[in-house]
DNA sequence: CTGTTAGCGCATTCAG
DNA sequence: CTGAATGCGCTAACAG
């Protein structure tokens, strides 16, 4: 044809909005530039941030990701992961699965590319992408033994989870590194949100020798403690101290700002789909590991303990 | 082949982990069981509330869905509704779009499914989901004249958006219909954030003659101008009421704990998904509309006006 | 370097 | 009712 008619041609393509059919390319190049993204919960605000970091790094390649919520439900967990195969993605990304190792990679195909975040790899194929939980904890409380605090008390949350077993050995180890004695009775178990906090801080509070400074598995925990306080006349922080972790929104929010241990939700996610990307680019590459830092935030919740003074 | 055979067969296909491939099936059926979801932000916690509603109510349908960030940048935009209709998604969910009317429909091709959310749908053949943001707005105006403010401040977001201009007509029409004066330096633009709440509500607070109120466009400006007050030193509700929009959950944990207007987040989300399901399932149904209620949740930031005490 | 063809893995159609 | 052929729209390998 003609070099002009050829011109019109394209031109009048493009008017018309053709885009070529990713599914018919998909099916022949073996690629979808699509990945799977399981996630406990978007409106968990840890995982929010998470989420906007992967879809950045996402996007920034030309992938886009299917979000999947599975509320930390093994079944739904395994459903999604069987969906995502099945639809081809390049490559999935999972957080804080809660799945036994022998569910975890029997769910998943051998060739496909995996990035755990929270979760130490389970095989030998796969990245991950780890919060520093136990240095976080781990300074969490030095700074309230630095406070002069030797009564610390733990908010923990729902013992299945890889960040509250990780977080709670910071705490323990903290303690024995430094020599001070660990009473059972001030570790409590709730569940990870404000009205969990709230319970696991009564308990704390109500006993014959409370302690003098709290830590939280997470903030939205330490939100909780921050009313039980309230709500039982100690005032934080001269006569309590109050430590949470994670560092979202409403840690500075609330009132007295918390002191807490920020975790680089944005970041984490980037770093994940970063790695999965050099996974899906090279094949034989060295398999992806990092370790993403945590900082202490003082802000108002945390002072100098009062019997100490 | 044996019947005997033939289980073996498909007891060891099971085992071995096949899946049909969703690619070739959507392929040759045209229907790839995924939508797309074109969001401004996921961190914002009101679109993050919708996310998970249709995210739940797509998998409940057996979709899944594909999530987009879009900044409120129209090329973003346009890149993933290009993206997504490439990808052969059956249908799309947009929220809160500021593309122009023009641009939006010609993005999309004329065939796909659509729903709008928070947004009067282009042409006729898209669903709509709209938040009454404005009784919501009125809700807010009237509650704080029933305490007998007269001179209310209004902090206004961005007002290229939708909900902003019906939140706004909302204020406005309210105070028309009572018969308040409406002085316009009490109307006041900034970004729709914590930060912008505080920077807005300090104008307000240094005007010569300020007001004895103030409704916020969201509830992030709330948070803002709570701060601001604490900075000025009015007490709230005592010396100055603010009321939020949209009862996230930071509304509730700030003190003094805010009043707000609650717009169902998730239920939008879900009855996005749900109006998406019924184009796709039946093209010749009448195009669902809905229109999400809003409801006064009354708490600890508004009080009486001082001078009319 | 351009133009043609086979095949990706399904669903659907048609013949047996 | 079961089994073989066709095509979905594209890319890749191939031939001209």
């Amino acid at each position: 044809m003609s070099p002009e008619t050829r011109k019109r041609v394209l031109r009048i393509i493009e008017e018309m909005g053709y885009q070529t059919n990713a599914l018919a390319r998909g099916l022949a190049t073996r690629e979808t530039k699509t990945i799977g993204l399981v996630i406990p919960d978007i409106m968990n605000p840890y995982f929010t941030g998470i989420t906007r970091g992967v879809e950045d790094a996402a996007n920034q390649r030309g992938y886009n990701v299917i979000l999947c919520n599975s509320d930390e439900k093994p079944e739904k967990e395994i459903t999604y992961l069987r969906l995502l195969q099945s639809k081809q993605v390049d490559g999935i990304i999972v957080c804080s699965s809660r799945l036994e190792d022998e569910r975890l990679s029997s769910s998943l195909s051998r060739s496909k590319r995996v990035v755990l975040v929270n979760r130490e790899p389970v095989n030998t194929q796969m990245g991950s992408v780890m919060v520093d939980n136990q240095g976080g904890a781990a300074a969490a409380v030095s700074h309230l033994i630095d406070l002069g605090h030797a009564r610390i008390g733990y908010l923990n949350g729902r013992p299945t989870s890889n960040s509250t077993n990780a977080r709670l050995s910071g705490y323990k180890e903290t303690l024995r590194r430094i020599g001070l004695a660990q009473d059972p009775e001030l570790v409590v178990d709730d569940s990870p949100d404000i009205n969990g906090g709230h319970r696991a801080a009564i308990r704390l509070l109500r006993l014959k020798k409370p302690p003098t400074a709290m830590l939280c598995f997470n903030d939205l925990m330490a939100v909780g403690a921050l009313r039980a306080c309230l709500s039982l006349g100690r005032a934080v922080p001269d006569q309590m101290s109050v430590v949470g972790l994670d560092g979202i929104q409403v840690s500075e929010v609330v009132t007295p700002p918390l002191t807490t241990i920020r975790v680089p939700q944005y970041d984490t996610g980037r770093q994940a789909m970063e790695a999965l990307a050099k996974l899906l680019a090279d094949e034989s590459l060295t398999l992806p590991k990092v370790v993403v830092p945590t900082e202490l935030v003082v802000r108002s919740s945390t002072g100098p303990c009062p019997n100490h003074a």
